[in-house]
DNA sequence: ATTGAAATGTAGGAAAC
DNA sequence: GTTTCCTACATTTCAAT
């Protein structure tokens, strides 16, 4: 795969940064054998062009009480554009909603959950998503373990 | 939800970083008005617990031709610790897979898998997953849109 | 676009409270 | 655990190439 605007440098910048944003110039610099300077520049750009969209702290999800992990496929009873619209809308506000995307296929939403334990889902489940409107099913999944988790694109 | 070893202070820091982890400890210090030294102490500490896994960069991945999400679940053959282990460490190995996740219910893993477009996709599940020995099935669902997408848990 | 060097700002550590 | 001070290091800018 080849990107048009970017070249093998700012491909190894962005290959650094996305394992690690803690890394400075100089250290970034020296990886790749060019000038502080032109790493600086490098990125400043990657940045502007929208590339590199934030520098963000990923957080031990078990030692700030997220524990469970839960994916939920909705199905919608109808699909006019105002129903998934407000659905979308709806379904944003809850902050154990980590992810919620549309797909294809034989439901509407993969939603994933991030709640302490069994009994905070059950209660986002009954209190939260089960109210909202025009949800035909809900079925729902639970991470038993992960095996691999990355953010970093291979680029 | 209480956190035991962390304070208010402790949660706002995370609070900022998970959202942007560019700030600087002056920035931070400003906002929840204390010193920046305070701040830094704070933040040493949460990486040393290990509260804070690690900086990143998170790239706009239709920018970097990653433009297609695919979640799949497969179910496997039988569930013997080794097949299980295979399994995992095999799927590990390819660039594509960006989680993998051993679920409860009908399916063994879901895993989230990036490519550029279809073509890849294919390829992916043609030349790589369906390989893989003692898979029963694969169903694959695919991303039309993305209402909401976080990293930073709410706390 | 890349560089080295200058200027500014920030991080990291020590000492005192 | 927090503050103040100090030094080292990092970022940012700029003139030159």
């Amino acid at each position: 795969m080849q990107l048009p605007e970017l070249d093998t440098i700012d491909l190894q910048i962005l290959r650094l940064l996305q394992k690690d944003a803690s890394l400075t110039n100089k250290e970034i610099a020296f990886e790749l054998e060019k000038s502080v300077a032109t790493i600086h520049e490098r990125i400043r750009k990657l940045k502007e062009q929208g590339y590199i969209k934030k520098i963000v702290a990923l957080l031990d999800r078990k030692k700030i009480n997220r524990g469970l992990i839960a994916f939920s496929q909705v199905l919608l009873n109808d699909h006019t554009a105002k129903t998934l619209k407000t659905f979308e809308e709806e379904v944003s506000r809850f902050p154990e909603v980590m992810e919620c995307f549309q797909m294809t296929g034989t439901f509407d939403f993969i939603l994933r959950i991030a709640t302490s334990d069994m009994d905070a889902y059950h209660d986002f489940y009954r209190n939260k998503l089960a109210t909202l409107p025009n949800i035909t099913t809900v079925q729902s999944f639970f991470v038993l373990s992960e095996t691999k988790s990355i953010t970093a694109y291979p680029i």
